[in-house]
DNA sequence: AATCGTTTATTGTAAATGCAACGAACCTTG
DNA sequence: CAAGGTTCGTTGCATTTACAATAAACGATT
């Protein structure tokens, strides 16, 4: 509780902000129900998170690839994916084997059974896909090329010291 | 390491199916960047994080509220409003006391302090917007509609039965 | 071949998160 | 006013996460 006699005084005069015509967070808004909406199908009827869900549709896109290529390719932490892949492949959905000449690699690969709950999921994201298309009608085709575009503009140069 | 001797028997076919074309993912993907790359100048300048900068930017659009009415305000689940607030509160950015006849609400307000740094944060934040702006230049408004399209398209009808 | 620096993946640790359970305050109905 | 149901905010708990530190394997240079 504050005892502030004076409130007001001193306060410098704040612009309104308002978070609703601010892009980042309309972003994240929009990601984040998308996202949910989505793995709301994945995990009540096969269990599968969303990170799990990356890992695997990458696997079914190229298999057979290590770590670090998941992590470059689908936007999530080694440390991430390395423990991502171990609970798939406790519930033998992927396989990791090690790569023939570097052994530091890691070999990812779908098992049979995964291969199994991929062929039943990914219709479920390709009709998802579609419900998104046909919600957008005609504004589709350039929603995405513009998204592209801002992906692209924000895209982190290597080695640009970004971070710091 | 599999032991199988005909490990494609019994596969099903599996459509080629690439995360780059998923609207859901490149959404995500989008807002993650965007959301790094400005949170990097919340982090390092000001300590701020993501949860504390929603709630203070939506204390300077409308101050004196409650837990609940930051939980719709900016998508935050009441647990996560609640721990973030505490948060604020004992680095006196923001005060809690109590609503005048609703004992149970908590009033949420700027401290003096808190309303000096939003001064600094605003700022920053307005220059990144024109810079996603400029950036994308005469693409950004039609991009906005349709995001926004997206975004009523896709939001939870209350009691429509979506959790189940 | 031995050594140094780099790359790859895992793991330790503290912090953050979601969900459920809880108590307190409110609101209705009898 | 008493009882039952609802809303609000906090907290317990198990899981997840990010970041740093580590170990193993590799490549290059001498």
């Amino acid at each position: 509780m504050s005892t502030n006699l004076a409130p007001d005084q001193d306060t410098p005069e704040l612009p309104d902000f308002d978070l609703g015509q601010f892009t980042p967070y309309r972003l994240a808004l929009a990601a984040q129900m998308l996202s949910e909406k989505l793995s709301h199908h994945y995990r009540s009827r096969f269990g599968i998170t969303i990170p799990e869900w990356r890992i695997l549709v990458h696997l079914v896109h190229r298999d057979g690839v290590s770590v670090r290529d998941v992590e470059n390719a689908v936007a999530m932490e080694k440390s991430k994916v390395s423990r991502t892949a171990a609970r798939l492949e406790v519930r033998d959905l992927i396989a990791k084997g090690v790569h023939h000449s570097d052994k530091r690699l890691v070999h990812l690969s779908l098992t049979q059974k995964g291969r199994q709950l991929m062929a039943e999921l990914l219709p479920v994201a390709s009709d998802f896909q579609r419900s998104v298309e046909a919600e957008m009608g005609k504004d589709f085709q350039p929603f995405v090329q513009k998204l592209e575009k801002l992906i692209s503009a924000f895209e982190t140069v290597p080695h640009s010291g970004d971070k710091q």
